[in-house]
DNA sequence: CTAATTAGTTTGACTATCAAACAATATAAA
DNA sequence: TTTATATTGTTTGATAGTCAAACTAATTAG
């Protein structure tokens, strides 16, 4: 049998290269999805906890919150409790965008375990849930 | 339990930010490493042919190998057959370094697979190898 | 032999990225 | 409370990655 750690890369990049088709189609790069995704999965979040998610520097996100924003997609709201930060909300446009996506993510989820019966696909699940939680 | 879906994009996520990191340590861009990969795995490839593994059209990667070329990791070779097109091929020095990534890897799947028995792992494997056999 | 196709390069425009310097605000220490 | 330190986000300057489109050289089809 071929080697895990081949099969799990090939798989990453497989992933990837969907992930790369599906965004380019909707017209906005790969980053920006991404980013509009981390916004949309955790309400309230502010720049910096952004970074964190995304793993860039501060400086990178400013740039890519004011395309966002021009773009109509997201704005800064003013974190009274602390007028250094702020917290970054989808727009109505944003919110929508989004949802597409995650139901692009979901027919993606769909499409990959086709092959697999509801047993194996439990299996799939419970194995991916440990892995993750070793990190 | 979670959704499948979810899972699966987090599983991604938490991939691609180690591979970010890993290659930012070896002072290389992730792009890079990732065409280094692809001519290694591929001996004897064309610009051509990287250029539909990576999912890059050919401008792009005329500046990858210009670049790869001065860090000495690839060379292009002319190809007597086609004399329009080349084989690139990796440098002593790329193929060290090729190497030493393709150790990482292996070093993740390890490390991502720790808290699963054998069997578990044979049939997570066994499961993956579905999947990409399906694309 | 000429026309059409293919492989790769170049150019121009835009996006992503980091590091470092900076401003404004918040927190800790005196 | 006042001062020193730390944190959040912005700006600037440099480099890399990306595409589209125009281009060159070589191959293939009619």
């Amino acid at each position: 049998m071929r080697d895990l750690s081949k099969n799990l890369i090939e798989f990453y990049d497989k992933l990837a290269s969907w992930e790369n088709e599906t965004v380019r189609d909707s017209g906005m790069t790969l980053q920006q999805m991404h980013t509009l995704d981390v916004i949309g999965s955790n309400k309230g979040i502010r720049m910096k906890e952004i970074t964190e998610k995304l793993g860039i520097v501060t400086g990178t996100l400013t740039v890519m919150i004011d395309r966002l924003t021009k773009l109509e997609l997201v704005e800064r709201v003013v974190n009274a409790n602390d007028k250094r930060s702020f917290y970054i909300e989808l727009t109505e446009k944003g919110s929508k965008l989004y949802q597409e996506h995650a139901h692009h993510h979901d027919m993606l989820a769909e499409e990959l375990t086709h092959d697999l019966n509801s047993e194996e696909k439990e299996i799939l699940n419970k194995i991916i849930e440990k892995i993750l939680r070793r990190f």
